[in-house]
DNA sequence: AATGAATGAGCGTTCATTCAT
DNA sequence: AATGAATGAACGCTCATTCAT
């Protein structure tokens, strides 16, 4: 009659709790008894379960993955045309519609910048990146077809697409008279336009 | 026979090595004592010159800002159309030539991420960013009337210019594999010069 | 499963080491890690169960209030007379009995000189000088009345009486040969002696 | 042709610049600095004029001792009476004039605080205290001699007088809702016009 | 699985004192 | 006599981590 192991379930707390201290405070200031208390746990608990707060943070960065896939598997069923469903996709990162999601990608760029600082969490924020990319890609690749466009430079155009969704954010934050709210999306979708619209197209 | 103040001269080596340890550790991590160490002083002596850590991070904010004023001013003084003019302040943004700014724009990401925590902070950090977004804005217009061209919507399109170049810098340091050297000008000279070419002329 | 509290034994450790610290060296010069010696515990363990120094201060400025509580109870259950009563109230204030609490009583003129500085610290001393006011006063007028004297001008009379008190406090520790063992409460009943002769008589 | 030294004009500035400091935020937070600030002068004269920062306060005791006395003489010169001239006497000692002098019995108090940790402090201390004792007693004497009344005792009430004024200066500072203005004057005259009233008369 | 007390290294900061000029 | 930079020890406090229960 042993218990049901409550693991993931935990775990899953701990992370989603360190997500909204990161969001309010950063990483750095995020202390692991403001995380137990968030997360109605007690501090002892959360090392009982991570062996270190970095690891709840690399963690979280994995949980953040798999919700970026399920939200791209959800557009990929629901949108038809290339195009709504790249704007879909877009939409979604800057999470242009007020969900939860909006602290997903504010906290986004917090896990960047301690990214920048340490080896083995840059690892695994990369591998999401790099997902994220391929994605976008793909969809971008997809309309560019339709439209009977060369896809060529399209990789490279949305390393910086990316780029410039996480500059955004991080203006967002730390220049919010810079970036006013809506702008983000309307400047990316017009700098995609721009680049599809220069693209030469190809012979059938 | 009273020493003579050597105020600027330390209060300038103690910025310089908050810079230097916030491109090697960010600056939650730069410790007093190990600016100290880096200038080849002693830890009280930072407390004498500046009254706090963040106090440095402001001065060394307004110093950076400082060294982006004169090399416009250089660029200006060189520079002869306006295409070759914008794109030199891009490539300076960029610290594409290999010198000793390279660590400048490197450790702009992280002041942006400390920015984003700190109210006093990011009034700083904010009135830089608008100067550059300011200058950036100038140059453009000025190749758009060149090439007689609306200068419709470049206001906005000049801020997320300068959100792209921020997003440049935070994935070099944080996905380094999908921002590769030299390709952070190329997309954002190539950004630029689509949207020249997608303006609409203006009558004569 | 769950391990036992034992935050109030601590408090009150910790309170009474900084009591003790005190009396030896004062509020300023009684340093965290001297508590924390004392008390048998290391120096985190005391920030682990109050937020700061002062707070320290003022558990024990509550804690000391409540043990002239409990004596003022006592007293009162013992004596009988409205005289003694009284007399038993100054002497208690006074710690003439040679007990522990003669520490108290020296270490409260340091807890006044600390509340002349900081506001915080001054809220919670003035609300324990005003009920030992209080206390002596129910007790003189109790005594008045019982000797058919009037009551005119006795809330002065006990605030100049209670400052006395810390006075003599005050210059057994500054200036002990000016005070000698034994003296403050011979003066202090005579000065409340002299007071309740000179009262005028109320008409029955 | 040397210049003059202007050593005692220097140690009295920063005497009364301690003093001043120590009125405002106590002695132990009168940093070197801020008194220098306030005597105009730099931190290094500090310590070219007296050897430690006790060796000031030291200085300001001594000082404010030749201050009671050229009071003291004054007064002698100006009352006629006994009873005015221990009034006098007793009003300057609680400064109930307003003037500068306000000042000095307010830090009184502070100085106090710190001779009672200070051993060596406490002795310079304990000699003003006794100076000023004898001064009181002298002219409480000198009065009920003038009454024809014993001075059975008188020595001691003196003790006890001076005590009651530096309670009265704490509790203005640490609880001033229970020493209202003039109240101190008030209840210190009640109090010696009580003692001796109550004195026995002595036989011609 | 869970608790929350306990640890201890390290942080930013203060400041009396010293010293080269 | 005077300057003000420099020193270094000590402080209050933070917090990831450990551990007995």
């Amino acid at each position: 009659m042993a218990r049901r192991s409550n693991r993931d379930i935990r775990r899953r707390q701990i992370a989603d709790a360190l997500l909204a201290e990161i969001v309010d405070v950063g990483y750095d200031r995020a202390t692991i008894a403001a995380i137990a208390k968030r997360a109605g746990l007690t501090p002892g608990l959360i090392h009982y379960h991570f062996k270190s707060k970095q690891a709840i943070l690399i963690e979280l960065i994995q949980y953040l993955q798999s919700k970026l896939e399920s939200r791209y598997k959800l557009l990929s069923s629901r949108d038809t045309d290339a195009r709504s469903h790249l704007k879909s996709l877009v939409s979604a990162y800057l999470a242009v519609e007020p969900d939860a999601d909006a602290l997903v990608v504010s906290a986004w760029v917090m896990i960047a910048a301690e990214a920048a600082k340490k080896d083995e969490v840059r690892e695994h924020f990369e591998t999401v990146v790099q997902a994220q990319t391929q994605q976008l890609r793909q969809l971008l690749e997809r309309l560019l077809k339709h439209e009977r466009k060369s896809t060529l430079g399209s990789a490279a155009f949305v390393s910086g697409l990316i780029a410039s969704i996480n500059g955004c954010y991080l203006l967002a934050r730390s220049s919010p008279s810079v970036i006013v709210k809506g702008f983000s999306f309307d400047w990316l979708w017009q700098t995609i336009e721009r680049f599809v619209a220069c693209q030469p197209e190809v012979a059938s």
